[in-house]
DNA sequence: GCAGCATTTGCACACGCTTGCAAAAGCGCT
DNA sequence: AGCGCTTTTGCAAGCGTGTGCAAATGCTGC
């Protein structure tokens, strides 16, 4: 019972009274078999609960059909909504994925590579973290394409795909003024990845175009009580805002929860607060945030599009990506 | 560039001036090599860049060392913390996870089961639907582990990992009576999986060991909406309930954001609302919801451990388990 | 019936690895 | 040195598939 026992083309071959070949190329599209054989070894195949073999296949031709992808803190809204994106597009396109978990230490996500090369994966999507020079050079060597999504990496090769975080950014200032407020603050993390320095720096030139000061508070992880503890800060000052940009909308739900429950403020009219993201709290009553709808599909759609595409046609290299978050009107700010 | 190269156990081999055993060995841990040949194996791979090929070890083997994961709305709050969870436990065991979403449509746990069969996955996890049971057997003829969370069905061979969902429901009665509500209402989807129903029928029977009647109301797919939908039409009522048992953590914050926005209700105190899973937005203080925490940890890890486990020693027969899930009080019942 | 051609089929090798088996090498002892 | 024993090593046979090549088959038009 627990011996390992599967039924292989030879097997559906003698009981289609073909060769092994005819059975191979029965399940190879666009192969050269009679309509007749086919059927015959389809028949075989069904009748034996036969299922080609991916790893022997894999070997031959030497692509395997699997796509890795590189994650951190997959529990995440944002992060789990891409990764169905991708996985879905994988799958139309005929590709499986395979998901490595990275923490934050060092070589997590060189290990995921080499997971990736181990099982000679046809490329990898990398969503959090960044891979150490070597190892890149090392994946690409290997032919094995590689995306980064909002990892800003300046090294050819891989596809980078990257939002217009500044220039989002700045969007947000034109709306705050003309809510009426005055005090600008910007809640960001300690991560300190490209993406949130982006609309960090985005928002301050902004601001400062339009001849206003930015208070900026960074603490923790992205997530919902970094959200609280930034709140904490900010709302305590001596000054305090009336306007917060969050760098997520994690963040954007503890800072409105704190800034309700902890200092009674009234949102919108005491407090506007715009998120970065678009998770589906954000559209919760609760919440009501208005915020950028990071275009997830679009996004899965290039990445596995570049992956899965004539390699002559797209060429490997060091291709670049500029996608559009779209400004999402809610409750959040004063006269939407 | 395009052509994908990699470097093989001859080129390491022939580079340490061993021969392609000796590489082989070196890498199979307890195989036998002396120290010495290990080490200059070692060193000729890292200088080559070598990593095994695992497709060609799986074929040998017989064993991939991929385990298929078969789940629906990966980016559900619970769905992508019991992933987390489960990757994480695989990555420990040394093993790699597949990820295959599936829809509602009828084959398509089945279609993602054939690919895990392909791959030559050394087990298979279903989080969401059920496979048909030509293909279970498919499975297990095969040596297939298949394990199914939260999915009550009763065909034997696959390990079932299960929570007491009814006796938990019966707490949520006492609760609630000790609250002092009498009005009990309960809000399931019409999603009708074996969980969700044994919470349903739990809940009451105790409510009627309490000499209490339930209004039960139905709709949609256990999501936000599904909540907002039954609120709406339980809040109607001209009886209207005080207490509501959501089947899930998402319909319990679509219930509570419906009661608050829409009915002005006050939660403890004109409506009690338990809810199930302990995702992470029932701590946020928007909802401070008590709920029933899902031991994801627990369920991931007799998960893994069975699959990776020894034949012999497990049993590949028919077990279940059963998981207990525990009561988080917050604040979202009176009198906690 | 046969030449001329397109289509289909089978053979055999390759892919990169593991592992049983026997030969070789090391080692402690007399 | 020689014996018995354990450890290490290389050989070669697979694992299940894809595919180039040559042989075989089918088809068309005379």
């Amino acid at each position: 019972m627990s011996e390992r026992d599967f039924v292989s083309a030879a097997e559906v071959a003698k009981r289609a009274g073909v060769s092994r070949s005819a059975v191979s190329r029965a399940f190879t599209p666009g192969a050269s078999v009679s309509e007749s054989t086919r059927q015959r070894v389809l028949q075989a195949a069904e009748e034996l609960g036969y299922q080609v073999n991916h790893l022997a296949r894999g070997l031959m031709r030497n692509e395997s059909g699997i796509v890795c992808l590189v994650v951190s803190e997959v529990a995440t809204p944002y992060r789990s909504a891409l990764l169905r994106e991708l996985t879905q597009q994988l799958q139309i396109a005929g590709k499986v994925a395979m998901l490595v978990n990275t923490d934050r230490s060092d070589g997590s996500v060189d290990r995921a590579l080499q997971q990736a090369i181990r099982y000679r994966a046809d490329g990898s999507i990398i969503l959090s973290g960044l891979p150490d020079k070597s190892i890149t050079q090392l994946c690409l060597r290997n032919g094995q394409r590689l995306v980064l999504i909002n990892r800003d990496d300046d090294q050819p090769g891989p596809l980078r795909i990257n939002l217009n975080d500044d220039e989002a950014a700045g969007r947000v200032v034109t709306a705050f003024v003309r809510a009426g407020c005055t005090k600008l603050a910007f809640a960001n993390s300690e991560a300190g990845t490209p993406s949130l320095m982006a609309r960090e720096a985005g928002f301050i030139a902004a601001a400062k175009a339009h001849g206003l000061d930015v208070i900026v508070e960074r603490y923790g992880w992205t997530g919902y009580e970094a959200g609280r503890v930034v709140a904490q800060r900010l709302l305590t000052r001596s000054e305090r805002p009336d306007a917060v940009f969050c760098a997520t909308d994690l963040m954007a739900c503890g800072f409105m929860d704190e800034a309700r429950h902890q200092f009674s403020l009234s949102i919108p009219d005491q407090l506007c607060v715009v998120g970065f993201d678009d998770i589906e709290q954000a559209s919760w009553a609760s919440y009501n945030l208005t915020t950028f709808a990071q275009p997830v599909a679009a996004i899965a759609r290039s990445a596995v599009s570049w992956l899965t595409g004539d390699p002559s046609s797209s060429g490997l290299d060091g291709q670049s990506v500029k996608l559009h978050a779209e400004l999402v009107w809610r409750g959040s700010v004063r006269g939407g």
